[in-house]
DNA sequence: GTTCCCCTGCGG
DNA sequence: CCGCAGGGGAAC
């Protein structure tokens, strides 16, 4: 579910409620994949220290303690992490949601969702992530214990500069969508964002990313960049799941162009955006504006 | 490079 | 019932 925009959203407003507040009790549910860390290990590691910072890496947060463990956290697909205090449908199961009137407003409770419940010695707020697919990640590290994922990550995609992208393409034969995916050379863009900027800079997915010109390299570059700040200022996008920390939807869905409007008329020229499979991943674009 | 898998839920 | 979903990693 979230890309570099919804990541750094919920970094942004998770901060406030973990930064400087010391772990006072941590709930796990059952061992899955979901943990790197086996569960007894995470909760041994983390009660009693102080969370002392959050970065974003990529789609990755890293949560540094005052023993300079680093708790790695990835959202995966439908990862959620938030406040005790939020209130949004979006934490909801269908049945739960089904029970409520229009606007009422219900209290989440932890469910078998529920991975992570984080209770802290200043009796606040709870912080909960919430992971139905349990494609996300876990990982409690040592100091300076290596990790892998993050020392692959690329540049952070907010920094990307078309010569970049226009050097790593030479003899590459992969579709430039999947190019973009690729974390060990963007870090942090996704589906919706890939679509996004390729439409912006009307080149289309499939174009093998020796064939995309310097030109249009530049331009992706440029598109990549003001898509993912935009959707940073107007809170990420809030499709299916997602939902920031304080339980309030992104809005950057009302400004999509090309991402899941299948069907519907290219804002520029009118034709039907199609929907195909690149790389297994539903890929939309507009068949005129993007060659 | 593709292909398949991890897992759960929703909507057609 | 089937296909689909903001991700990523391992196996052909």
């Amino acid at each position: 579910m979230p890309e570099l925009p919804e990541v750094e959203i919920t970094r942004r407003r998770i901060a406030p409620l973990l930064v400087g507040r010391r772990i006072s009790g941590v709930t796990t549910t059952r061992d899955s994949y979901l943990y790197l860390t086996p569960p007894a290990q995470l909760r041994r590691g983390l009660e009693g220290r102080l969370v002392t910072d959050l970065a974003r890496r990529g789609k990755y947060l890293v949560a540094t303690l005052d023993d300079a463990q680093r708790l790695l956290i990835h959202l995966g697909m439908t990862g959620q992490l938030f406040a005790e205090t939020a209130t949004s449908v979006r934490l909801l199961s269908a049945t739960a949601r089904q029970a409520l009137a229009p606007e009422e407003q219900v209290r989440f409770a932890p469910d078998a969702h529920t991975h992570l419940q984080v209770a802290f010695d200043d009796g606040g707020p709870r912080v909960f992530l919430r992971d139905v697919r349990k494609f996300g990640k876990l990982r409690l590290l040592g100091p300076d214990e290596p990790e892998p994922r993050l020392d692959r990550l690329g540049v952070d995609a907010l920094a990307v500069s078309g010569e970049l992208l226009f050097a790593v393409s030479r003899r590459r034969k992969l579709a430039v969508k999947n190019l973009l995916l690729d974390q060990s050379i963007l870090a942090g863009v996704g589906n919706i964002y890939a679509d996004e900027s390729l439409f912006l800079a009307g080149v289309r997915p499939t174009r093998r990313a020796l064939r995309v010109t310097r030109a249009e390299f530049a331009r992706i570059a440029e598109a990549l960049v003001a898509v993912l700040r935009r959707s940073i200022e107007t809170g990420g996008s809030s499709i299916r799941d997602f939902v920031a920390p304080d339980g309030s939807d992104g809005h950057y869905q009302d400004e999509r162009r090309a991402y899941g409007r299948t069907g519907e008329p290219c804002l520029v020229c009118g034709t039907a955006i199609v929907r195909i499979l690149v790389g297994q991943r539903g890929t939309h674009y507009c068949r005129r504006c993007q060659r």
